[in-house]
DNA sequence: ACAAAAGTGTTGTTCCTACACCCATGA
DNA sequence: TCATGGGTGTAGGAACAACACTTTTGT
């Protein structure tokens, strides 16, 4: 049954560039294609955004379509839309980026995608599309992003040590930081709620932490800044 | 002539968002609708893309179809699309904005729309779609980004005084800063080349600026910070 | 002389940085 | 006892905030 307009119309898509933690590395997750363009390229999941869903809406569905993965908070990042991009003609991609701890996000490739997997950060395959540049993008977006808002804690377990944060932005930032003024500074946010002690480890036990929301929320609802 | 598909697709159009600072007020541009829907009504210039131009392109062709203002340099803000937003089916449109010395900027309406006119951002009409939360937008991310990135400047004068920057920084930031401390801060940001003086102003004549964008690309490129 | 905006001095406080040091645990 | 990461003290300097003061113009 087809669909017909008095004007042409660009095809218009979603795509997720969902980041992940794991032992101290920063994590993508990819998707490889099932069929033609591209077909068994790595590429980022996403798809056609269907005429009565929300585009946020649409990247999520086919997040879970094509990886399994779902439940999380996703944010627009960018909209692609150079002429050329597709070869399949004229396709304008909206993207959105996420951030999950990894742990709580298991995969299962699904329906479209042949499969589903997650790629450290800085051993990527070659993608399809020009989602090279997109997750080039999504990086930039993300350094940008976390120096002044509390976005990584969404990468880490609910429960979490100074040390795991700090090694977080590390990665994220891409060079080291000192632990002291590190602690010094997220301390005195009071964005962090103390919990018990670690155990079992081979070195003195830290204090585990979990992000205290309203905290933070009365902070940023005072027009505080918050940079690390 | 008619274009088929096999699948529904929604409307692609592009919207700008189009800051002039003028008599130390922040101003908007704004087109009067020329047909439906919403005929007669202000909106943002804006309209459809077509199947071979960039994004960027389409919204520069618009702008300068509907309002006359060309040669800037817009920023992508942000893609609308909640099913519902447009009367006449599924719109999904990205939003361009922009921040333009308003005297270089003359209007003259043309073709699409029956008139444009420069707004004081306060006092806007009641805007078609949901134009008015797309500006919301814009003015949020221009706040935003005024604090870290030299974007003000294009809103000025090639030449400009201390003194205007700082009313510019104070009306987008909506509040008073201290003279003092604003100077230090931006004079030891080594970004301004000093010309000559003011004359024919009825109290002490100040010293005139230019942006040097040179030394701007050199800090920022230290990966160094830029904080009012 | 006065208003109005430009431009400077200064001071107390807070924040940043860098380093050195001690602590608690499992192996 | 050692390695390992957790956690604290502190000192010097830079940056911030607030306020008072002087300067130069046109009217």
């Amino acid at each position: 049954m087809p669909y017909t307009y008095e004007y042409p119309r660009p095809a218009l898509t979603v795509d997720c560039i969902i980041f992940g933690f794991d032992n101290d590395v920063l994590k993508l997750l990819l998707i490889e294609r099932g069929h033609d363009p591209f077909k068994d390229a790595w590429a980022l999941p996403g798809g056609f955004v269907d005429m009565d869903e929300d585009l946020e809406t649409a990247a999520l569905r086919e997040l879970e379509e094509e990886t399994g993965v779902k439940d999380l908070f996703i944010e627009q990042l960018f909209t692609f839309g150079q002429p050329g991009r597709d070869p399949r003609g004229r396709v304008v991609s909206v993207a959105y980026y996420a951030l999950v701890n990894l742990k709580d996000h298991p995969v299962q490739a699904a329906s479209d995608a042949s499969n589903a997997e997650w790629f450290k950060i800085d051993k990527l395959p070659p993608l399809a599309f020009d989602h090279e540049a997109i997750v080039k993008v999504a990086i930039e977006r993300l350094k940008g992003k976390i120096r002044y808002q509390p976005i990584g804690f969404e990468l880490l377990p609910k429960k979490f040590t100074v040390g795991q944060l700090q090694k977080l932005y590390e990665v994220i930032l891409g060079k080291p930081l000192n632990k002291r003024n590190f602690r010094t500074k997220i301390m005195k946010l009071g964005i962090l709620r103390q919990l018990e002690r670690q155990s079992d480890v081979a070195h003195r036990p830290a204090y585990l932490y979990e992000f205290d929301q309203e905290k933070y929320e009365e902070l940023t609802q005072q027009g505080k800044g918050f940079e690390i």
